[in-house]
DNA sequence: AATGTTGTATTGTTCAACAAACGCTCCTGC
DNA sequence: GCAGGAGCGTTTGTTGAACAATACAACATT
């Protein structure tokens, strides 16, 4: 009969309020948000009270400065909410098994999907990825930024924006967990060479648009990552080392 | 050369440094933020400009108020994630395919995972949703509900949270989205028992701990919906109406 | 046309308070 | 001895009136 009554504080509810009027449609995306002062007449509230809460707000990817300093509807980028999840997930000790497996899953759907999108603008980039890796290992600097992207450019190839946010916190985790890898003597040779040589198969297959290749060279991609640190004798159930930051 | 500059109000450098303190592992889940006071005075800054970094801190999710008022560090959770994730989806103009592409994956690696992990806990917690299922229906009440969170509780039964993290605005979205079938003449009657049909069948696997079946039948179940979706005429790759909120 | 100048609107920040809520200690009554 | 209040200090929530700094636009200058 009585729910709980949560009283909550002023700033509070000037989020909320008008975060539900951007859900609701009545600020449109591209729209300026009315001044502070204006703001603050409305709600009869101090200035002060005001933008606290569209501090609130601001971080939560709904508004953002636009042009200038006024404050704008926008819709909010998966971009950004991926670094988000990335640090829950380290936080919560994730372990390097759980973003295997869920890699395994999404990375070949992402292959896979790519062949069907592909054009060849997309192609050339990634080539221009291929080729920058190619010089990265020649001059010995790292290739896991690389790799990242390699990844990232093939989901967004794919072009499933459901995808494309559930993958990208993962791979953000993921991929540099492999920097113990190459570093470490049993693979450190090796593991590049190899890598390289599944992405280029993989970018080979998109480019005939041969969905079932690509797809089967990501997952033997994906196994050797695995592979790779079961021969390095890392334990596979740790929560990820806080360094990978 | 000349990269943009950006000049960083106050309060975003308080919010960047506390948050730098956090991720560093100098302030840990748990511990108490310094009062508001405090803060200004180590700032030197104004109480105001402090309390607007510790409002976008706080919609960050890295602290939150655990006992008392003051605020604490915590590990964010990703089910405060969740919903901003659902809402960057909808905004971006998802389609049903792409969701169901994604659930194709997802969920029936969720089902599968289930199968190593079911307790008899767990199977409690099933045979309770399918009862009020069961009892939903005969009441004539909704079982989008219950149907979405019967597909989180066989992700939290996996318990692979890179998984979950991934599924879960997924589900928030396209289960839902379903409700669209179950008000249509043409699958009014018989898509709530087939649904119902299909997750007792992959109840009835997991008990017996058979990943294969439990994975084959989520994938039947999560095709009996793509081709409702058809039978009902509707656009599989039309952005979701807003109404699903 | 490109460069200064001015003016105004808006955000960023400060100072000085006060109200309300919480946690704590200490005190009382049994 | 201890359960239950009464007070008290601490901390957050909120207000008010300012002022500084910046961006934009319109205009004047060369």
């Amino acid at each position: 009969m009585f729910n709980r009554i949560e009283v909550k504080p002023a700033y509070r509810v000037v989020c909320e309020t008008i975060e539900a009027q951007i859900v609701a449609g009545s600020l449109r995306p591209g729209d300026l948000l009315p001044t502070e002062t204006q703001l603050a007449d409305s709600f009869g509230l101090t200035r002060h009270t005001v933008r606290e809460g569209l501090r609130q707000l601001e971080e939560s990817g709904l508004v953002g400065r636009a042009a200038g300093r006024r404050l704008a509807v926008k819709v909010p980028d998966h971009a950004e909410l991926a670094p988000r999840a990335t640090q829950i997930l380290r936080m919560q000790g994730v372990t390097f098994r759980e973003l295997w497996e869920a890699s395994m899953l999404l990375e070949p759907e992402s292959a896979r999907g790519a062949a069907g999108q592909i054009t060849a603008q997309h192609l050339i980039a990634l080539e221009a990825n291929l080729a920058a890796m190619e010089a990265a290992l020649n001059a010995g600097r790292s290739i896991i930024a690389l790799d990242v992207e390699f990844h990232a450019l093939l989901a967004a190839i794919a072009a499933n924006k459901a995808l494309m946010l559930a993958r990208e916190p993962v791979s953000q985790l993921f991929f540099p967990a492999l920097k113990q890898l190459f570093d470490h003597p049993r693979t450190r040779d090796t593991g590049p060479r190899r890598l390289i040589e599944a992405h280029r198969r993989i970018v080979d297959a998109l480019r005939v648009r041969d969905s079932v290749t690509a797809e089967q060279w990501m997952r033997r991609h994906m196994q050797d990552f695995r592979r790779g640190y079961d021969v390095c004798g890392l334990d596979t159930d740790q929560p990820l080392p806080a360094s990978f930051v």
